[in-house]
RNA sequence: GGCGCGGUAGCCAAGUGGUAAGGCAGAGGUCUGCAAAACCUUUAUUCGUCGGUUCGACUCCGAUCCGCGCCUCCA
């Protein structure tokens, strides 16, 4: 079956093909940066991630939009309280984002898009909205009125007929019209950071943003649009309410979202102290490795559960996979190519590129993956595994990284050259050979404290970093 | 209240109307000077509970219990 994808607009699996050509436009909607991102935020990134490697192993170019949200309530208010302006302060911690996907291995988008480059668009697409009799004015603020737009809720699936249209909500609070409108542009209030338009001096709402840096980049129609299962409302609602309004065009064919990550089944929050950076982990000494297959190895639309106990599992079921790789890498085989096994690797990169074609199916492609490993040592024990063989199980490790990218580990500073480790090793060798047991203990006892395994085999010692 | 998601072995987690993938952990074993790695065996007669449909359901239908998310900012 071919690649499909489950579209939150029509709640069903539906198959996938670009509108135009073999080009993916995707926009994802990425993060505000007022802070550190935390694990939950890295689940969503990590499934964009993985989306965007597939869509790529299956033959498509992608032409990948990111959001970076850089005026917002809560960072005017955090870089007012570090007496920095809101430039000074978000470009510290877009820096931290770049540099937490980079060491989740994260693909860079085609183009990141700053909020606050995109002003004048915006403003443009609030006149357009304007003219066409969606907007309204209150206290100096400019709103949407969703009752001009009838199929306000197709994402959500919810039913905002029951709510009249003129009937006042929170009249002290908001003076909307009615209590689903959403502000496009807010009026400025003391000392905010504020753009002179002409309606008026104030900044852009949230949901703006993503309609008008979406469109100027990919066009009227995207083909998938994603973010996390709490954006579908409002904020994914409104940028269609927005979107539609404007162009009168669907703007985005498929919506896909990931569901939220909970640490020791509660919600992540600072005052419980279950609250994650990347850097909280890694300071730790977690292998970002270990956080990336975690968080890729759960279907994205279930929870994830984060503990430590499957962040170690994480981390131990990647040296399995490590290990057979140096296997197929080191070991000698008997020459020639054992057909079967030759097939069973083809039967394994089917197995595998249908579980990923199937909505990204993570967690039963990792099965195909682990049940080729286990085959082929099987068959490596008992010499049935040739040296023709090898090939594929490489063929099938790249397919295999060319989505969750694990295998390769992070390059710690320092340590033992690889010369150095080699000569104790020969010592090592030598001081076995002449039966000094004692001697050789004690040199791979020394190397394991720097961090350097050994494993004797049948065709010699094999190490590795740990 | 509305919308949506989930409850499968110690933990994590796939899955199909035809009799339970995979990973981690545990136990035993093979191999090895020892270790490591690898492999083998073993750990759910059972898939929240109760009914129904069916030759047959964990998978379909109904009910029910429990947990969670969104409905205000939020990945």
């Amino acid at each position: 079956m071919a690649l499909r994808f489950y579209n939150t607009l029509t709640q069903q699996v539906e198959p996938f093909t670009p509108l135009h050509g073999n080009v993916v436009r995707l926009y994802t909607c990425g993060p505000t940066v007022y802070n550190y991102v935390h694990i939950g935020n890295l689940r969503t990134f990590t499934f964009q991630d993985i989306l965007r490697r597939w869509l790529q192993a299956r033959g498509y170019k992608m032409d990948h939009v990111m959001n970076i949200t850089d005026i917002e309530d809560k960072i005017i208010r955090h870089a007012a309280a570090a007496q920095q302006t809101i430039y000074e302060y978000t470009a510290r911690y877009t820096e931290a984002f770049l540099e937490d996907t980079a060491t989740l291995r994260m693909q860079r988008p085609e183009r990141f898009v700053k909020a606050t480059e995109c002003i004048d668009d915006m403003v443009a697409a609030i006149q357009t909205l304007e003219q066409k009799g969606f907007t309204y004015m209150s206290e100096g603020s400019v709103y949407y009125r969703i009752a001009k737009f009838p199929s306000y809720g197709k994402l959500s699936h919810n039913d905002f007929s029951g709510i009249r249209a003129g009937a006042r909500v929170d009249v002290d609070e908001y003076d909307k019209a009615d209590a689903r409108d959403f502000v496009l542009w807010k009026a400025k209030k003391d000392e905010e950071p504020a753009w002179r338009t002409p309606f008026g001096e104030g900044r852009p709402g949230w949901h703006i943003e993503c309609s008008v840096m979406a469109m100027k980049y990919l066009g009227e129609t995207l083909d998938i649009h994603t973010g996390g299962v709490d954006l579908t409302f409002p904020h994914h609602e409104n940028e269609i309410a927005q979107s539609e309004a404007i162009t009168g065009k669907p703007f985005a064919r498929f919506w896909l979202h990931a569901e939220h990550l909970s640490v020791d089944a509660q919600k992540m929050s600072k005052s419980v102290g279950n609250f994650y950076t990347l850097r909280d982990l890694t300071a730790e000494g977690y292998a970002p490795e270990a956080i990336r297959y975690l968080l890729a190895s759960v279907h994205y639309r279930k929870k994830l559960n984060f503990t430590f106990e499957g962040l170690k599992a994480a981390a131990t079921s990647i040296e399995r996979l490590r290990n057979y790789k140096r296997r197929l890498e080191t070991a000698k085989f008997a020459p020639g190519t054992n057909s079967r096994l030759a097939e069973r690797t083809q039967a394994a990169l089917k197995a595998f590129d249908e579980s990923l074609d199937d909505d990204l199916n993570t967690a039963e492609a990792l099965a195909a993956a682990f049940e080729y490993v286990r085959d082929t040592n099987t068959a490596m024990d008992s010499g049935e595994f040739q040296a023709g063989n090898a090939a594929g199980g490489l063929e099938f490790l790249a397919r295999f990284d060319s989505v969750f990218d694990v295998l390769q580990p992070t390059q710690k500073t320092g340590g033992l050259s690889d010369a150095g480790i080699d000569a104790m090793i020969a010592d090592r060798t030598a001081a076995k050979k002449s039966r000094d047991f004692g001697k050789a203990d004690q040199i791979r006892k020394d190397l394991a404290q720097q961090g350097v395994i050994l494993e004797d085999t049948k065709d010699g010692v094999r190490w590795k970093r740990q």
